[in-house]
RNA sequence: GGCGCAUUAGUCUAGUUGGCCUAGGACGCCGCCCUCUCAAGGCGGAGAUCGCGGGUUCGAAUCCCGCAUGCGCUACCA
């Protein structure tokens, strides 16, 4: 059998993380068993879904190397893949349950249900619709809808009970009596979002319903209505949630979750899909870092875990700066410049600032975390130096000035001003003046840099060069 | 209120059919080493009576029952 997976989200805002995994693990279901993979928005919600989020979305799930094989975009047999425009096909199929006796109009109007259910929720009873508009007579329902009273279509949920095998969590059962007659139709004559996906993910033949945990409840309205329709269900695999430390949903009270807001910190995609991966799924008892191909090889949805699994953006920044570590010179290069570009150190085609950057790539490799960590790292290459408040109480130690001093006049004298030769005139100069390593070399680091921390000192002296490197110490002096 | 799901260290998890678990790995944390700062790296360490209470069994994190807690659904939202 050929699969077909879909990821189908809602555009009323960014792609978060927890749409993320579910993306990925759609994706990799797919790749797996060389099926297909789709994206579908479901934007029946008008009023809150924006084009700007459908963009936003796809662009995230770019970059994080999920490609869809149909889908906005991108086309396919099943067009659109948008539900506004698929309006005909869930009137169609509403229209077969009302002609075979398996949904019915229902005229109560909205404000009425909300405040039966009030009462009912007050008096401890379930709030389920009552049916009353299941009783009408054939006339009474004829005369009313001549009239021109709107209504909403109910589905007539059946007697009997819903059993299914959730590939994550087993064989879960549900009594059909504490399903209500939900809505199909509202009386807008627009599709409710459990009509629209059968209908859709019947449409688009798909063959696994991967989602998150919070549609469990849904399924069994949603196997009703395939049967109702004489089809076959998909399988069904219900991800945890991921939490906040708290145990709460993640929310925007837990910083910013947008996948978006993590690019733009200079997080990786690999290490992104790689974390992603492992939040409820595992390959084994050791393995942590693993690239798309073992991702692809190796997902399975019986190693999916069924408890919620907390963000730890701390084990992901690990993550990330293993995924950076293993970057070549050129490939880190490449993914940092932009971060300089836009904190405004270099212009986009200064191609010279490129090749300086590239040279101190080796010195950054193991210092930042995240892409954007490398700025203010060699920020002092690009820029001229204004000395941070706390690097100050570094020069005001007595003995630096005359460190300074000293070091300016042996690297004056220097034949070649290379790291190697640099370190060699300035441990000499240290031990001259009885001086520690470190005593020595923090006041030039920070007459060099204007911080405490930086690169290694000798290496980035010599990317700065002779000529900076001699003005930046007599500037520190004039300072003292 | 009803229904459903979940419950191994601060965190991600391993633990597939009960014994090899004196519960394994990773992040984080602590200490030492290395060291021009910061990292990276090396070595070592603390941290879980497997939510609680019963039961089945020679033997349970693993099976059964109950309870508690958390979360989800219970919309003419998705």
């Amino acid at each position: 059998m050929v699969v077909r997976l879909r990821f189908a989200p809602s555009p009323t805002g960014y792609l978060h993380v927890g749409g993320a995994r579910t993306a990925l693990y759609n994706w990799l279901l797919a790749r797996r068993h060389q099926g297909s993979f789709i994206l579908r928005i479901e934007d029946t919600d008008i009023s809150r879904s924006t084009e700007e989020a459908i963009q936003a979305i796809m662009e995230d799930l770019r970059w994080l190397g999920l490609d869809w094989d149909e889908g906005p975009e991108v086309g396919g047999r099943h067009f659109p893949y948008r539900q506004t425009g698929r309006y005909a096909l869930y009137r169609d199929a509403a229209m077969r349950l009302l002609r075979d006796g398996k949904a019915y109009p229902c005229f109560c109007e909205p404000e009425e249900l909300a405040e039966r259910r009030r009462e009912a929720l007050k008096e401890g009873r379930s709030p389920m619709y009552d049916r009353r508009c299941l009783s009408l007579s054939e006339a009474e329902r004829e005369a009313r809808i001549r009239s021109g009273i709107p209504y909403a279509l109910r589905f007539l949920v059946p007697e009997g009970e819903v059993t299914f095998t959730d590939l994550v969590r087993g064989e879960i059962t549900f009594r059909n009596r504490d399903i209500e007659d939900f809505v199909l139709l509202r009386s807008d004559g627009s599709a409710t979002y459990n009509l629209a996906v059968v209908v859709d993910d019947l449409d688009m033949e798909i063959t696994h319903v991967v989602r998150g945990d919070d549609h469990l409840s849904n399924t069994p309205k949603q196997i009703l209505l395939y049967r109702a329709l004489g089809a076959e269900p998909p399988a069904f695999a219900h991800l945890p949630m991921i939490v906040a430390r708290d145990g709460r949903p993640l929310s925007k009270r837990h910083g910013d979750v947008s996948v978006g807001s993590f690019r733009e910190k200079g997080y990786l995609p690999e290490a992104m899909v790689n974390f992603l991966a492992l939040l409820g799924w595992s390959l084994d008892d050791s393995t942590t870092i693993m690239d798309r191909r073992t991702l692809i090889e190796n997902f399975s949805l019986e190693r999916v875990s069924s408890k919620p699994a907390v963000w730890d953006e701390d084990k992901l920044l690990w993550m990330n700066s293993q995924y950076i570590m293993a970057l070549g010179d050129r490939e880190l290069a490449e993914r940092v410049f932009p971060f300089l570009v836009r904190a405004g150190l270099v212009k986009d085609d200064d191609q010279k600032a490129f090749e300086v950057l590239l040279k101190a790539t080796p010195l950054l490799r193991e210092r930042i975390k995240v892409l954007g960590d490398a700025v203010h790292l060699v920020r002092f290459l690009f820029q001229e130096v204004d000395i941070e408040d706390d690097a100050r109480t570094v020069l005001e130690d007595e003995v630096s000035e005359r460190v300074l001093r000293e070091a300016g006049k042996g690297l004056l004298e220097l034949k070649e001003f290379t790291a190697p030769h640099i370190e060699t005139t300035l441990r000499e100069m240290a031990e001259r003046l009885g001086l520690k390593p470190r005593q020595a070399f923090q006041p030039i680091r920070v007459a060099i840099t204007g911080r405490k921390v930086s690169p290694p000192l000798f290496e980035s002296m010599e990317l700065l060069g002779r000529e900076r490197c001699l003005q930046r110490i007599a500037r520190a002096m004039e300072s003292l």
